[in-house]
RNA sequence: GAGCCUGUAGCUCAACGGCAGAGCGCCACACUGUGGAUGUGGAUGUUGUGGGUUCGAAACCCAUCAGGCUCCCCA
């Protein structure tokens, strides 16, 4: 123990359970992406730091970022988000590409936080993005993946919900109250605070941003009228789109939800679960329109969430959603009964294998009991038994290990009889 | 970057200044050609790491590392 070497602060390792954890989510966004068309990519792992210089905020760069020198003296940074990679590579082929983009992807990520429940250093993230459409109809789109998401991994809307909110009505409602412009960010980063705060220090530091008793009151009328969005064409549209894409059960506009982002404009989500141990987002986006310009491309538009792998991995497993953990892909196990029946077993194998049946082989003689015992604890369907009576007779034994039942076949019929018993 | 809580066998935890333990799991045997169940026996360890206080430290103190809660942040 003393002398072994930690792993890094935030990060994890993946056992084969974890592993399977993680491939479980990969298929699941795969599908719920694919559903609706959309094509996979992804960008490099190391971008230059002056990528993220451009648009993120000064916090991130500097404090969240895990960034150092190379060999050459270059800054370089392992990404900490995807989004300003993706508008590169947009502006890069600009004028070659085919509108709308429809663009997933699922990798790692590194940000430098303090590592706790639902948030590490070190993290797989899902982007999904729509660009070169602006539309009510397009944000409803990506609100549909997300959902299809949810609905797959067995998140009904009663124990998932995505909030809606949009930053140009919220402009709008902020313009009546006389909030200039300059505040807006601070006000937004106020809004996203509320449900954290009590209620009374939370008036205190609306003062503080200069905020005046009229303004404030009329802030907390805007972010308790969950009727708001009914003032919103914008929205209007977007909630009757939902609605025909079948997914209306799971969105619900909220006032509150703001989301930290400084390129986002139009619509914004977050989707929370309603109940549990994690006051987390699973997974958060919205509608940027000038995110392509600061790279150095045309205005284009775009859409887009993303979700990381650590809250929803939590919530799958205290929800009991997860499949159960399959130790072996293997369904058959072949036992080894003596030295002198080695060869004979692996050429079984091979048969097996050959047609297409994944098979462990027990790697060397011991005694039948604790074989069973291995094909037990992987959880194999099949175990075979080759022994001395059955090599004498051309015979191998079949025994459904959740049966108990075994069968005594030709070696000719083993492969046929192995996959009646498995399918 | 700040405050607080936790770290003991593979796992969950007990012992809270006086011989480091239990349950589960693991291994062996009963059962030398058949798993899950049962019984019997067995092995667990630098008490996260380093230092200090003390006749004596898992326990108290300091430092450090890791995890968790909160602030911050969530691009």
């Amino acid at each position: 123990m003393a002398n072994k070497i930690q792993t890094v602060k935030g990060t994890r390792e993946f056992y084969p359970e974890q592993m399977a954890l993680r491939t479980f989510i990969y298929g699941k966004v795969r599908a719920a992406a694919q559903a609706f068309g959309y094509q996979e990519y992804d960008g490099p792992f190391i971008e230059s730091i002056d990528l993220y210089a451009a648009k993120s905020g000064e916090e991130l760069v500097k404090k969240q970022s895990f960034t150092f020198e190379d060999r050459g003296g270059d800054l370089v940074t392992l990404r900490p988000e995807l989004t300003p990679s993706l508008a590169r590579m947009i502006a890069a082929k600009q004028n070659e590409l085919t509108y709308p983009v429809r663009w997933w992807s699922f990798g790692p990520f590194w940000r430098y936080e303090q590592p706790q429940k639902g948030r590490a250093r070190e993290f797989f993230q899902w982007n999904i993005d729509m660009l070169g459409v602006n539309s009510p109809q397009a944000d409803a789109e990506l609100v549909a993946v997300a959902a299809t998401f949810l609905a797959s991994v067995g998140l009904t809307p009663d124990k998932a919900t995505i909030y809606v909110n949009n930053r140009r009505l919220m402009d709008s409602e902020f313009d009546k109250l006389q909030i200039p412009a300059e505040r807006r960010l601070e006000v937004s980063n106020l809004v996203d605070r509320r449900s954290k705060m009590d209620a009374a220090k939370w008036d205190a530091n609306a003062f503080e941003i200069g905020l005046n008793q009229v303004q404030l009151d009329g802030l907390k009328s805007i972010l308790s009228n969950f009727e708001l969005w009914k003032e919103s064409d914008e929205l209007t549209s977007f909630f009757s789109a939902l609605e025909a894409l079948g997914v209306s059960a799971y969105v619900k506009y909220d006032p509150n939800i703001m989301r930290g982002l400084l390129y986002y404009t139009g619509t914004v989500f977050e989707a929370f679960e309603t109940s549990g141990s994690l006051k987390r987002a699973i997974l958060g986006g919205g509608r940027y329109d000038n995110l392509l310009a600061d790279v150095g491309g045309q205005p284009l538009s775009g859409v887009g969430f993303a979700m990381g792998d650590v809250v929803i991995g939590i919530i799958l497993q205290e929800q009991g959603l997860l499949p159960s953990f399959n130790p072996t892909p293997a369904n058959v196990l072949v036992t080894l009964f003596d030295g002198t029946l080695l060869s004979q077993a692996f050429e079984l194998c091979a048969q097996l294998r050959k047609a297409g049946i994944n098979t462990l082989v027990y790697p060397e003689p011991a005694k039948l009991q604790k074989q069973f015992k291995f094909a037990d604890k992987m959880k194999v369907k099949l175990a075979l038994v080759l022994g001395p009576d059955e090599a004498e007779q051309g015979l191998v034994v079949i025994k459904n290990l959740e049966s108990g039942e075994q069968v005594q076949v030709k070696r000719e019929a083993v492969v046929t009889e192995v996959q009646k018993m498995l399918s």
